[in-house]
DNA sequence: CAAATGAATATTGAATGCATAATATTTTTT
DNA sequence: AAAAAATATTATGCATTCAATATTCATTTG
């Protein structure tokens, strides 16, 4: 018998909300009224509130006293911030992993690698990025460092909602390949400044944000996903 | 006539909290208790736990579903890791600002730093350290990026209750000294790479860590100051 | 006498209620 | 009729209350 942990409301109406923000279901910049939530996650305002802090923590929502609760606007300015942050932390996940990370893992990362290549090769841009994302988890994860990852996540969290025009040309892709290359030459060898660098100036950690940063102007909101 | 906003009583308690944890008040993995709180700030207990929501965000506590809340434990791995991110940080807070910083800027950062070497001359650590972070701060503020900048703020809180021992030896303080006038170099003619390499490399950044490792057990708690 | 069971107590989690600030509406005035 | 003032309405912030869970202490049982 697993002994049951009941969870508390509140993060549970977190997570409800967070997913209508996610989705885009609460648009960016809408009020968010309390009433109207409480009613239809049917609880009362209390965890409802105490939900928009832990989600104000998160910045996807902002408070404003006495006058409710707003859906975080995302600035092409903020999603960039972001994004520069992210390839920082990648790298000091990389120089970490180096050090700390088994044979095994090194191994694992390694066929993942391979795999990606494959799809390189076919074109397949979908299972690309799925293995791709793979290789970057567990770097993140062999950093073992808990703080890292926690910032990590929750930045990734933050700007997971913008709709990028990932329109990855021949030449960024092969170039992004490239850097695959040479971050498991890199890790091979535990080299971990050699990995940190590459990481830190990796494609895609700037790729997507330039294409939108194209599009839109500095401090005006972006669009999002909507489902 | 200027405008009051009101804040938030539970922006208040959130303070106050965090000044007893920072204080050493509340130790380190004791239990916080509601009503004790409550009746010491004179709230009820609705913003006293929204106060302990936004202090689990910024990791000073954790909340343990119906048996409350604890002062967040620091662990010797806790600080190293938050160290290595820090460094990480003003690594890519030195890379930035060399784009960003205006020539006033690294004219008053030039000051600083003369002011600082003077210290180091005269032996003064408690101004050598006073403007050693001011040095830092005016890097970070010239990053021009404020998710950096709340994250490394935040993370900086984290460790402040830490009591470490600080004892500089010359060599350490030669070497420290000396990576200073690197940056300043670097950052004269906005070397960004090197400003952010000698960032995250920087003494300062591993030092407190490396006096702490030697003194406690990894999965040790830490003991913190009390005032 | 130690371990286990059960009642009593205390504490947390969530709902409700009330006071105040903000917003929308109506009324007044020019 | 437009702008300003006054009122009504709504929503937020906080206190209080109620219910569920955990803890403590006494009692029972092996």
């Amino acid at each position: 018998m697993s002994k049951i942990q009941h969870r508390s409301l509140y993060l549970e109406v977190a997570d409800r909300v967070r997913e209508l923000i996610e989705q885009g279901d609460l648009a960016p910049g809408e009020r968010i009224s309390e009433k109207d939530l409480c009613e239809r996650f049917g609880v009362s305002r209390t965890p409802l509130r105490e939900a928009l802090k832990v989600l104000v923590s998160e910045g996807l929502v902002e408070l404003l006293t006495n006058r409710g609760a707003r859906v975080m606007r995302l600035t092409v300015k903020m999603v960039k911030d972001t994004y520069d942050l992210m390839a920082a932390l990648e790298g000091l996940s990389g120089e970490l992993a180096c050090q700390n990370i088994s044979d095994e893992d090194i191994e694992t990362i390694c066929r993942l690698h391979d795999d990606m290549l494959r799809h390189y090769r076919e074109h397949n841009l979908m299972e690309y990025f799925r293995i791709n994302q793979q290789i970057h988890e567990s770097i993140l994860a062999a950093s073992d460092n808990e703080v890292l990852q926690e910032m990590y996540n929750n930045l990734s969290q933050r700007v997971k909602r913008v709709r990028y025009s990932k329109k990855m040309t021949d030449s960024f892709w092969r170039r992004a390949m490239q850097d695959h290359e040479d971050m498991i030459a890199a890790l091979k060898v535990r080299d971990g400044n050699r990995l940190g660098q590459i990481l830190r100036e990796h494609l895609c950690n700037k790729l997507e944000v330039a294409s939108i940063a194209g599009m839109i102007e500095d401090d005006h909101e972006l669009s999002v996903v909507n489902s």
